[in-house]
DNA sequence: TAAACTTTTTTAATTTTTTAATAAGAAATT
DNA sequence: AATTTCTTATTAAAAAATTAAAAAAGTTTA
């Protein structure tokens, strides 16, 4: 009885959330249960101080109705969104505002048996110098590289415990906050799909263009992640019969013919062997400053820059032509680090496109551009700890006492 | 309020058609309805003879339950199965028996305006000639190839009415039943999800070895079509860099290299040209009987009708190797036509697997044969009708009066 | 400018659902 | 062999949710 209440409850501060300033006949819609019992549970959060009134909306031909926000200061999440070499965690409010600025640590992930417990350190330091109240926190989310069971908390590439041991546990246990975890690629179509371009999408593929390629699935209506939570390892599916071994071992993988260390390698190996261009000032000490510098050549016209872009993107492209005509879905965006190169991919994408799918097909798939920026997983790791709030009742009435 | 009555009777009703022998502990928790609810719910459907008791069911510690079954020849259904060139038709009963004789029709489909009016004629007679009231049957389940839109009722493809109406709609008004359409392959894989292999299964993968090769997707426990209805199209999936033409007008498509036409057309080949084997006495008059010739070739150990399966069935474990990377599936099944060559696809299948998948990626998926035989498509246009069954309230009415 | 129509909000009454108490049948344990 | 434990079934009382009715606040139309 109480135990359903904070249910609903919850489900309501889910829901405001993920979209601001609904109203009661909304929110009533949303958790499915009468006006009358909405309209008394969320009088009951504004006076708990959880909900805000925010104004009327405009008249759609009658009453205007009153709406809600979600108190953006009586809870807070943890974001953090590794990759194999550099970790950044940031504390973010109700309203997806960053509260603190954004750390960023160095932490190589690949054979460090110290990762793990520098994590959880920096984690727990991130929350004791925010001047926070640890019972504000209602969750640490976690985006990963690696095959991360989501269940289980287990990364089963990087950040491992003897015995298979899950690391969400354990780090929840030291730090004291329900502990989440995801794949990069799957927090990066999470964030896509609540707050950027596959908002409200039912069928939705979100390509994360970074140093790999990942892809992260909307499909019915709620993020994809097969039986033991691997899907999406689109960046080794078997594309190419050019005998390029690849680091995981197999041959042909799209990877070898379309990451953007691939376009670096390359850029380094054309300057090397002579090739004219106005990469030729490159400095590739720093791959993050390389790859912003052969965006730049390519936006200020550069021929070789241009190239190399050309044939990666073609290759995603047909890529995303077997994404399309196994998913059918209604829309492809491009995500991730590579995402800022922004329109550079368009062209070769779509010519990729017109030579291997069937034009049904791609008549109804539209492709955008990520506007999330490099936030992205950030944004879904905070996401995928609100996608678990109302199954974590406890937590809340900490608060609400 | 009655509405709401009928709309969890109809669920029970549901729920008895896909697993028989339920308790009402089972339909409580199904229905998501308290067991008292419950309980009256089947009282009342025991009163109108839509549903009967069955024994009870051994202990599990506790007092037996009694067990309830849906009475099998109240409610009827019409199945069809199409392919291009030839139509099934046969009427179900509610617990999956073919209550008639399968009827067989010559029917070709590509550009041929009569067809739809052809197959309407011959469902009325299926129905007519079944000698039972029209009344009691609830609905026609049609699997057709081609791009099928389910829900606009709408084939892309083939049986086209002006200005893209509904199929459906029109079968329907026609023949005064309900009309449920979908892409043949996604039936097979509903068939399999409810009756074969894949039952239960969260995430499974089904199939279609036929004459081109089809697939249907279980994810997150739902038969998934996409946006448009129209996803797992497997077979046009560039895969291969063969320059070879694809009747879709692209080249490498994943089906130049696998399906079973292919098989019969290079058997043809090689006896043309001189090859030993068995097949020499084939004839190739009727696709159907030269399958299953080379079908029992193999089994008799020819060699030359080994190496094809072997071919065709590395380059299906090729397609697979996408499917497992994308998805991570748990089960594949090899459903269709083809699935009666059994453990012949098992060795090429799990050779490609061993060059082309991730290691841990496909250790969690299982391969396994059909067992429903051809009747696949049948059960799943039935599957499909069922379905439906509880958003069409108004057709019980009539029963129920 | 008033009447008619929409949509939201409030309140009250009815209906429905769940819970709890009870009983009965069956297996496991002492 | 008797008791305990577990599951199912039945009934009545309590709790909760939905529905219905009416008021309030806007918009549109005659």
């Amino acid at each position: 009885m109480t135990e359903k209440k904070i249910l609903f409850r919850n489900k309501i501060l889910k829901e405001l959330y993920f979209e601001d300033n609904l109203s009661c006949v909304d929110l009533s819609k949303r958790i499915h249960k009468s006006f009358p019992i909405t309209a008394k549970l969320i009088e009951q959060l504004m006076v708990e101080n959880l909900v805000i009134e925010n104004g009327y909306a405009p008249s759609t031909g009658g009453r205007r109705p009153l709406t809600y926000s979600i108190q953006k200061n009586v809870m807070y999440l943890v974001s953090v969104a590794m990759d194999q070499f550099v970790t950044k965690i940031a504390i973010m409010d109700m309203q997806n505002n960053f509260v603190s600025p954004i750390e960023k640590i160095v932490l190589p992930l690949p054979d460090n048996t110290k990762a793990l417990d520098a994590l959880i350190e920096k984690i727990a330091q991130v929350i004791n110098s925010s001047g926070i109240e640890k019972e504000k926190f209602i969750g640490v989310g976690i985006g990963m590289p690696g095959f991360v069971d989501v269940q289980k908390g287990i990364n089963y590439s990087f950040l491992q415990l003897p015995n298979n041991a899950s690391i969400t546990k354990h780090i929840s246990e030291i730090i004291g906050i329900p502990v989440f975890i995801d794949n990069d690629s799957s927090l990066i179509a999470l964030a896509e799909f609540y707050f950027g371009e596959a908002r409200g999408e039912k069928n939705a593929m979100v390509i994360n263009i970074g140093w790999g390629i990942g892809l992260g699935m909307i499909l019915n209506g709620e993020l994809f992640r097969g039986h033991e939570g691997f899907a999406g390892e689109f960046s080794h599916i078997p594309l190419f019969l050019n005998g390029q071994l690849c680091w995981c071992g197999k041959v042909g993988c799209l990877e070898t013919e379309t990451s953007l260390l691939l376009i670096i390698e390359k850029a380094r190996e054309g300057i090397n062997s002579g090739r004219l261009s106005k990469l030729n000032s490159l400095t590739f000490d720093d791959i993050e400053q390389a790859f912003d510098g052969i965006v730049k050549a390519v936006r200020s016209g550069d021929q070789f820059a241009a190239e190399l872009f050309s044939k990666a993107g073609y290759n995603i492209g047909k890529g995303i032509a077997v994404l399309i005509h196994l998913f059918n879905p209604k829309k492809i965006i491009l995500s991730g680090r590579g995402a800022s190169a922004g329109k550079i991919w368009s062209a070769p994408i779509q010519q990729a496109l017109n030579e291997h799918c069937i034009p049904r097909l791609f008549q109804g798939t539209s492709i955008a551009m990520s506007s999330l920026g490099t936030q992205a997983e950030l944004i879904g790791a905070a996401a995928l700890v609100m996608e678990h709030y109302e199954q974590e009742p406890i937590i809340n009435k900490q608060i609400a006492a």
